[in-house]
DNA sequence: TAATAAAATTAGCCTTGTCTAATTTTATTT
DNA sequence: AAATAAAATTAGACAAGGCTAATTTTATTA
């Protein structure tokens, strides 16, 4: 059994893993968790011992199977709660992150293949993050960003890569929700901002890090 | 905002309240939280800075306005989501109490109204116990238990005052559940074992401990 | 009331998970 | 390759929340 701090620096490594393929330092765990690097090698070394994952100073950290097995699970009940809290319980897409985060540690062997069921089995959470079944397997994750599109080019939001408040309230006032339409109509070369279109209507101006920010689909 | 073992000793506070209407002594607690009593002096000192209960050699502990807020608040999520566990997620009686154990502690405003909305505003949770309402009152708390019955005397099963899978077990093996009625037939004078009719049916013996975990209605 | 038992409290220690500051190792740049 | 910068690590500290052992209070009983 996991404590709370060890299943949040599971998590936390699970996420770089996914979001990069990357090398995952110390450093780079500390400022994902906000921590000092020094409290990361600490649980390095716990988990380490617990052989969550393997340490290598060239390859760095990684997932062994059962830590990859413990994240998966730590994740899977993190997106199912997401689902349970916007669908059920009517919160909105900016709030749900964070009771989730809460949620995803309560410990029950049954709880998340019984959530799942009671959820009609979702596919996606509300950010469109997949969902990984109870068996560890999970539906495509996408990794193209609206800032990889072409001027001129139409797609489709299916997810978003950051789930802050600031973010998604900024969506929600733009008007893009997980299936929006956006066509970009050019990138300024300067600072790789993106003129775009939304749902084919008037033209509206997003930074590089908006774009980076937002899962597309061509 | 309180600590998760801050919330700990307030529900327990809570409940010594009003399972006697007793004096609230450090070893109460203790006993009560499977806790040194030298630790709980620790937590009286803390709870006390906080103005959340008050300590005073000849009353005991007792829970401030405050306190008494806060303890209520607990007790109303860990009600609601041990009526959620049961009906939405189809656990057993027996396995409920641990569960919501974790899941009361989870911290958002409106959380434990929405989940209220959302379950229909139950008055009471799988065991019988009033749950409290947004604004701390409550439905009637019963306080017979069939340790108090007459002997020939009916009564019907209200709620239960001991949580454990160990009790709640029995009981399913017995077929009484809230609602089953009961005659006490005879009251053995040796150790006060009770000779009852379940349902109409065979009669069993069973402890004076069991009469008194039972809380019935007249 | 004195003796004894029980309860409460204090003192000091432990573990977890964090931190800062100092040091060592590794990378990068000139 | 040497100098410098960055990253990793070690050492030592701290807060929370628990413990044991010893001591002081308070109750109870002879």
């Amino acid at each position: 059994m996991n404590t709370l701090s060890e299943e949040n620096y599971l998590k936390c490594i699970y996420r770089l893993w996914q979001d990069k393929g990357q090398k995952i330092t110390p450093t780079a765990i500390a400022d994902s968790l906000g921590n000092n690097p020094a409290s990361v090698v600490d649980m390095i070394r716990k988990l380490t011992d617990k052989q969550l994952i393997v340490y290598d100073k060239k390859k760095g950290v990684e997932l062994t199977p059962a830590g990859l097995k413990d994240a998966t699970l730590i994740v899977r009940r993190h997106r199912l709660w997401e689902v349970f809290l916007l669908e059920k319980l009517g919160y909105h897409w900016d709030e749900i992150h964070d009771i989730a985060e809460e949620m995803e540690h309560i410990k029950d062997l049954t709880l998340a293949d019984r959530l799942d069921k009671f959820l009609g089995f979702p596919e996606y959470d509300p950010h469109g993050d997949p969902i990984p079944k109870a068996n560890g397997k999970m539906a495509k994750r996408y990794s193209t960003t609206l800032a990889d599109v072409k001027a001129g080019g139409h797609c489709r939001v299916v997810a978003v890569k950051d789930t802050t408040s600031q973010f998604l309230q900024y969506l929600q006032k733009l008007g893009i929700n997980i299936g929006t339409r956006i066509q970009l109509l050019e990138k300024i070369a300067f600072d790789n901002s993106l003129v775009i279109s939304i749902n084919g209507e008037e033209q509206k101006t997003v930074s590089q890090k908006f774009g980076e920010s937002l899962l597309i689909d061509l």
